[in-house]
DNA sequence: ATCCTTGCAAACAGTTTGCAACCCT
DNA sequence: AGGGTTGCAAACTGTTTGCAAGGAT
């Protein structure tokens, strides 16, 4: 188990018992298996890896367990212009954004420290307080791109 | 009926015609509302504000409309962090930006040319080209802000 | 007359929830 | 022992689809 998720999982036993929430199997076991991958997943795909390798447990669980993940801060949960919510785990100093494809849903990361003091400016001059920003471009991938005949009239 | 709308509708229409398909009351109505009002609206909006003003239309007649308005671009489609879709009409020049709170949904729209300058020219870095580009900032509103306790660990 | 479109209701996908059995503390 | 938690299955929400009746060309 690497640092980063040794040291959410301190944190998370330390929300569940801050809460009197109890400190579980399932609890544990999804937290690892989510801090031990790479950065996105959906609730199946965990579900589908939480079947093959550590323990079952059931799909209920698995959002349950999310939500509250979610709420104490150690997983985010964006809805990146498809038809599920993924989710991701949230690092320090992991800050990025996503480009989303609109035609594939292919899902790239991107990091640009300009952009992203720009983006707090504007959120500033809305009274918007940015606890994570999560800027989601919708465009053509290059293999979109392929395919696509265009008809966009204006 | 606008300018705009006017000249949505010719567009449609020649649409319409060029893929064999038949220019129906029901399209035709559905558009004109669309263009007739604010910006933002997902399927529910629509077929409630067709029921109360012009013509009832099935939920099925919307959805399969918003499609071909869709492909045609006359109106965009996105998923702003939340449930379902909304749809909002394509203005030339019209180009916005969209925010949107994560506690409540609320959406703001701005504009940055700043912004969409660079935007496009992380697009070309991956290859992506931004036919419509929708920026989606989560973060939490004025309101929202008054409620919440934060549980941010990192 | 032909073929497309509509409306209905059923199907669908992803997510949420009620409840009895179960596990943490 | 007690109260939160799990798993199951049913409920739910938003969207899509099959099919018979109706409308556009």
């Amino acid at each position: 188990m690497s640092k980063l998720a040794q040291r959410a999982q301190k944190l998370f036993i330390q929300y569940l018992r801050e809460n009197n929430l109890k400190v579980t199997q399932e609890r544990l076991a999804l937290l690892e298996e989510i801090f031990s991958t790479g950065e996105h997943l959906d609730a199946d795909e965990l579900l589908a890896r939480m079947k093959s390798k550590h323990r079952k447990v059931s799909r209920a669980t698995v959002y349950r367990t999310l939500d509250l993940l979610v709420q104490c801060g150690l997983v985010r949960k964006s809805r990146l212009g498809r038809e599920h919510y993924f989710y991701e785990k949230m690092e320090p100093g992991g800050g990025h954004h996503h480009m989303v494809c609109a035609a594939t849903g292919k899902i790239i990361e991107f990091w640009d420290a300009d952009l992203d003091e720009r983006l707090r400016r504007i959120c500033q001059e809305h009274n918007f307080r940015p606890n994570f920003i999560s800027i989601q471009i919708q465009g053509l991938s290059e293999e979109a791109q392929k395919l696509e005949q265009e008809t966009t009239f204006f």
